[in-house]
DNA sequence: AGCACGCCGACT
DNA sequence: GTCGGCGTGCTC
């Protein structure tokens, strides 16, 4: 009897593959194991099994596994569930969503070493010189990887070389796969046995009594072990005895002492000490009980309150519960927001239930994390982490909250899959029929639509914690001030005198500037010519720190130029600025006070984010000047006065949810002033002081922005009354990316009629030297979204029949906001 | 996505 | 003449 398995395989392609196993493979094999598969001529890859069975397949040969990977499942019957609704929701592969969601040391992929053939005796006059120079090298060493080979040789391509070889019998070549999970070990010593009775041991003592540093060891051990009867570790012996590794080794070869090894786990959360949580103030208690009444009928609680208004607290107790019934939690975060501020606060109040789950942490972290969520350890109880935390193997969800809901990082943008965690978590959670709260202090509009048709929960937090006020937020109009030659630099005279005011009562600043970089352009006073990236259709950046040109879209960068490129003019100016422009005017207008600037550029490495904080919350830092960054989750208790330089390029953003956005950062990053007694304040500049979106911001009047901008949603069929659907083609040649899009929106709109827009170029064109082009497919309420992405795939594969547009990249972006 | 195969320009 | 470029097509 033949049996046969389907599998995954973490690939762009929407469909499984078969493989054929022995009868014991079949018995064993499990959907949810990983397998070793061949997969084309050479490439071993780990897939995942979905199905065990005996149809075999009619118009192809199934190859045969490799081996099993995995004693037990690694991926539960639910997450492949939520893959198959993630490919199909956003009409990706299913190997996609794998790639994606297993951490990447379960994903091995092998690799080509080459072995000298040893069977064989070697004609080496008959070798060219580039085949004795490998054959060479392999004397020496055992195996060579084809990187080395490149090496070896100086060129790019060996693989032609490689095959003469193999050919010539004078190589062998193997597929190497590796596991990268590697158990973590420690090294631990104890007395071999033959000295552990008093005789023996009185013999031993003696024997060392001319080594001295090896007899302290003893000595130290002895003591080590009478006062916590437990395995002594190497380290710790080390330490006590003051002593070093060798004479541990000599020990050790000598018979006396034996090594022994114990797995154990990496993230280890060292104080057991837990903190029992605070208690609510009045508004909190109402909203917890709020939350937990909409909870009896309603899956999803929206959670508006704001900023530091103490929602966390309020997670806490819910949390709490959910750990009492036994069951998990899963707490969603934008990847910034996710910071040891907040963590360790956790942490005081889980203890070791709670598991980190995020991109900095190592691979063999995240295969622990993992693990331990799949076993549904005590351990992993409670999981923060960012958008990819919903792909892990939870048995038990009884909750998941998503803080600052609106945050659109939690859509994954390029590679595929390209889901939104916030709207996965909600399927993922109601497989497990849990509960989740949404919070944010400025809920996306969908999410309050929702609410509001009473599709959500909704509860409301209007107090700031300890009654604080909320921010005193002012508008300064720049156009007055420049024409008034009030302005020092970007700096109008208003926000210079706050700063200064803020700095002599001691306190701290934080500036926002959307930008990063000196300025975004260069410009000659001569010609007009700006410098511009060769791969992308955009200027390029000057960054002062290195004296260059960037682009931020591929990386590119140049020494800064001393003339024009087109007439050779010596003057050269800047225009626009960026967040190093701010930093350099600042420390000439307060050269006695401290800087710091926190981007992309200076937060770059493990802890450069980190560092910065610390550096600002222990008042090394008294102004800050940042990006983004600066908004999420921070509370840094001695900042009074908050700037943000230029509104307006916020707001002029083309995109349907500028307006939107601009009113949740800014909320965001006023949030950030007056978290103590003292009331915040909060500037900021624009040339447009008129401008619904900043009157509403400068009263924190979120609902009248709300109203504003579902009208105006509803007036242009924009979501969340129509779905979008985004469609780019992308290709280097110019010419075919417009006639293979306009084909598609020609097809397209056959069946969607006037709901198909485009193909449009984007504001920028060309980023690394592919040109882009998109659709928009926009959905009406009652309209089939199966229907519709059936279409859309139909029209996909006759696209991809067309020869004329072959080697155009069609990206779906499915709710591409 | 990889990777092999296959067909054309630029160097020893 | 080969080396290396990338277009094309397939993968259980």
């Amino acid at each position: 009897m033949t049996y046969f398995i389907n599998v995954i395989l973490p690939i762009p392609l929407n469909k499984e593959f078969t493989y054929s196993v022995n009868e014991n493979e079949a018995h064993f094999l499990k959907p949810g194991m990983r397998v070793a598969v061949q997969f084309g001529k050479s490439k071993v890859y780990a897939a995942l099994v979905t199905k065990i069975h005996q149809q075999a397949p009619e118009i192809y040969e199934a190859k045969e596994i490799e081996h099993i990977l995995d004693e037990t499942p690694i991926v539960t019957a639910n997450q492949l569930n939520l893959w198959t609704w993630i490919s199909q929701y956003y009409m990706c592969s299913k190997g996609e969503v794998m790639r994606a969601a297993l951490p990447s040391a379960f994903l091995l992929e092998s690799e080509t070493i080459i072995l000298r053939n040893d069977k064989e005796t070697v004609d080496e006059s008959g070798l060219k010189d580039d085949e004795f120079l490998l054959y060479e090298a392999l004397q020496h060493q055992s195996l060579l990887r084809i990187q080395e080979v490149m090496d070896i040789i100086g060129k790019k391509n060996v693989l032609p070389l490689i095959k003469r070889l193999i050919e010539k019998q004078v190589i062998t070549v193997q597929e190497e796969i590796y596991e990268q999970y590697k158990p973590k070990l420690v090294r631990y010593v104890r007395l071999v046995a033959e000295y552990t009775n008093e005789e023996g041991l009185q013999l031993l003592l003696d024997s060392l009594s001319r080594a001295p540093k090896q007899r302290d060891v003893l000595m130290h051990l002895f003591m080590l072990q009478a006062k916590n009867d437990e395995a002594i570790k190497v380290s710790e012996l080390i330490k006590a005895a003051s002593s070093n590794a060798t004479v541990i080794k000599t020990l050790i070869n000598k018979n006396i002492l034996e090594e022994y090894y114990k797995q154990t786990d990496r993230v280890q959360y060292e104080s057991d000490e837990v903190t029992t949580t605070k208690d609510l103030n009045s508004y909190q208690e109402q909203a917890l009980k709020d939350i937990k009444r909409h909870f009896l009928e309603k899956d999803v609680c929206l959670f508006h309150g704001v900023t530091s208004s103490g929602k966390t607290e309020v997670y806490v107790k819910l949390i709490e519960e959910q750990i009492q019934d036994g069951k998990q939690v899963l707490y969603l975060l934008p990847e910034i927001a996710l910071t040891t501020q907040l963590i360790s606060r956790l942490q005081e109040y889980f203890g070791e239930k709670l598991a980190v789950y995020h991109s900095k942490y190592s691979v063999n972290e995240r295969v622990e994390a993992w693990n331990n969520v799949k076993d549904a350890k005590f351990k992993a109880q409670i999981v923060i982490g960012a958008r990819s935390s919903i792909f892990l193997p939870f048995t038990n969800l009884g909750l998941v909250i998503i803080d600052e809901e609106h945050e659109s990082s939690f859509k994954q943008y390029d590679p595929a899959p390209r889901y939104h965690a916030r709207d996965t978590a909600v399927v993922l959670s109601s497989m497990f029929k849990a509960k989740v709260v949404l919070g944010s202090a400025t809920p996306a509009l969908e999410s309050y639509y929702n609410a509001e048709q009473g599709k959500y929960g909704l509860v409301e937090l209007t107090r700031r914690y300890g009654n604080v006020l909320m921010p005193d937020i002012n508008l300064v109009d720049l156009k007055t001030k420049y024409k008034k030659k009030e302005m020092t630099g970007h700096f109008s005279d208003t926000l210079l005198k706050a700063i200064q005011d803020a700095l002599k009562e001691k306190e701290q600043v934080i500036l926002f500037q959307n930008r990063r970089g000196y300025s975004p352009v260069v410009e000659c006073n001569t010609c007009g010519h700006s410098p511009q990236c060769p791969n992308c259709d955009v200027s390029l950046t000057y960054h002062n720190f290195r004296n260059q040109l960037r682009c931020h879209y591929c990386g590119y960068h140049i020494a800064m130029l001393q003339k024009c490129l087109a007439c050779d003019s010596h003057e050269l100016t800047t225009k626009g600025f960026g967040t190093e422009q701010i930093e350099n005017e600042l420390r000439e207008l307060f050269p006695e006070h401290h800087i710091g600037r926190m981007d992309q550029d200076t937060t770059r490495g493990k802890h450069g984010y980190e560092k910065i904080i610390t550096k600002f919350e222990d008042g090394e830092i008294d102004i800050l000047v940042g990006t983004q960054m600066l908004t999420k989750g921070l509370d840094f208790r001695n900042v009074t006065l908050v700037g943000i330089m230029n509104a307006d390029n916020l707001l002029n953003f083309p995109d349907f949810r500028a307006h939107e956005r601009s009113f949740q950062l800014m909320q965001q990053v006023a949030g950030r002033a007056g978290r103590t007694s003292k009331r915040g304040k909060v500037l900021i500049q624009t040339y447009n002081p008129y401008h619904q979106i900043l009157q509403q911001v400068s009263i924190n009047d979120y609902s009248g922005m709300y109203k504003d901008q579902i009208e105006e949603r509803y007036q242009y069929k924009y979501p969340p009354f129509y779905r979008i659907i985004k469609i780019t083609g992308r290709h280097k040649d110019y010419n075919k990316v417009n006639e293979a899009t306009l084909w598609l929106a020609k097809s397209l709109s056959m069946t969607f009629k006037e709901n198909i827009l485009g193909p449009e170029f984007p504001p920028i064109s060309r980023i690394r030297n592919q040109y882009n082009k998109n659709i928009l497919i926009k959905i009406p309420h009652g309209q089939s979204l199966k229907k519709t992405k059936d279409v859309i795939n139909k029209v996909q594969s006759s696209f991809k029949s067309i020869k004329e547009f072959s080697g155009v990249r069609i990206i779906i972006n499915v709710d591409n906001y």
